[in-house]
RNA sequence: UGAGCAGACUAUGUGACAGCAUGAACGCUUUUCAGUUCAUGAGGAAAGUCCGGGCAUCACAAAGCAGGGUAGCUGUUAACGGCAGCCGAGGGCGACCUCAGGGCAAGUGCAACAGAGAUAUACUGCCUGUUUUCGCAGGUAACGGUGGAAAGGCGAGGUAAGAGCUCACCAGUGUGCAGGAGACUGUACAGCUAUGUAAACCCUACCCGAUGCAACGUCUAUUGGUGCUUUAUAUCUUAACGUUCGCUUGACGGAUAUGAAGUAAUGACGGCUUUAACUUAUCGGCGACGGUAAGUAUAGAUAAAUUGUCACACUCGACAGAACCCGGCUUAUCGGUCUGGUCACUAC
RNA sequence: UCCUCCUUAGCUCAGUCGGUAGAGCACUCGGCUGUUAACCGAGUUGUCGCCCGUUCGAGCCGGGCAGGGGGAG
């Protein structure tokens, strides 16, 4: 990925499913932050309730896809975390990017500018 | 042809484009990052974590107790609670399958209800004596019913009635002899009849030190507290304290306080895949397995890699994803293929 | 990676050493009251998580699965 992190640590994902905002879908959950950073970074959280190992692996192979693809229509300087939901191991891989493509960064970038507004009040 | 038994193998395939991880090479560059090309890239259960072993650490890793495990025999193995062959018991017409399969003839405990009586007894009975009868005393345990189990079973003799009291056969126990590596089998004799339950306590034989790769090792930033090591001073003494899951013994370290110096945590790298390895051939063995020869190199990540889309083919694709590594066991699973027995029916 | 515990009525829990499983709340019916609640009386409710085994007989003993909770690094 061209400028972009994985993010490894519990504490931040925890301050972004606290202060950050969300776009909650039929297959995933996506949360994202302003990091005044020069780069993103970027997780994925695929619980135990999707299914089993198989299954939570096709999930983050999907969801890293549809990131990869997207990645240069996103904004900059975000931390964002996409949590899987059950309904996305039973779809094709297209339809998740097709989303990604379409919807998912438009509601991101629109996400960012009122977190930003937010931040300002 | 149908039904059934046992064992083995397999786990959609091919192509195009895009993409991921590791390694090598190339070129770029002080180096890194990024790039191009090539190679390789999940399973039969990778799972459950139920056993066993390797490896590492615990200062030595010791002895006993406690605790836990195993339980026909012989073999196999690094080891096992696995596996193979055999023995015994049970099931099936059969191929074949199942068995925690040592000891209640050491001790203790338990056995509801029913039943006269549950480890010792006498209700209904039978017989003898006595008695007008009722009943009483004695003998006896075959018959009756209860129960999972009633003191060997069944038949004959015997007797007042009966009883292993006697005998034949059968079951069980012990001893001798024969066979076998052994479990055990066969046979002769003897006295005797002994309820079930050790997946109840327990006894016998054998086995087990503990913790787990987030073990552990190397390098390194910072230093307020904390732990460890070294050293100085003071105090206490040969008993206390500390060390290894519990207890005892043994062994080892003298201990505590204060000051000073060093070191550990964090992160990175190693451990991390070449082996009790796999394939083929051959030899030994009924077999598990072992020996020899040749060949092969075949995942190693760390928020964690094998995928996505399209096309074609068919039997239309189940269960499911390595995380230190092996040997098993158990559980999940769409189907397919092959081999060897068995039974029934039909035809020759 | 590893260690432990639990699963019983609609809910919360008892059930020691094996012998046909209970308590409280809830529910149903009747009484009391002008009516409701409270109170009194009576009653219903279980594949003891599932599957094998040991036993004459398993909620209980042994083994294997399934689900859930807690803990250590």
């Amino acid at each position: 990925m061209l400028y972009t992190e994985k993010m490894k640590d519990n504490k931040n994902f925890l301050a972004l499913y606290r202060r950050g905002r969300y776009i909650a879908s039929k297959y995933s959950v996506i949360y994202v932050m302003p990091n005044n950073r020069p780069y993103n970074r970027f997780g994925i959280t695929a619980g135990k309730k999707i299914g089993n190992a198989v299954n939570r692996n096709r999930a983050k192979r999907l969801i890293r896809l549809a990131y990869r693809e997207a990645e240069l229509k996103m904004p900059i300087g975000i931390d964002i975390v996409i949590v899987a939901r059950k309904a996305l191991c039973e779809i094709k891989s297209s339809e998740y990017s097709l989303y990604m493509m379409e919807q998912g960064v438009k509601e991101i970038a629109r996400a960012i500018e009122k977190g930003i507004g937010n931040g300002k009040r």
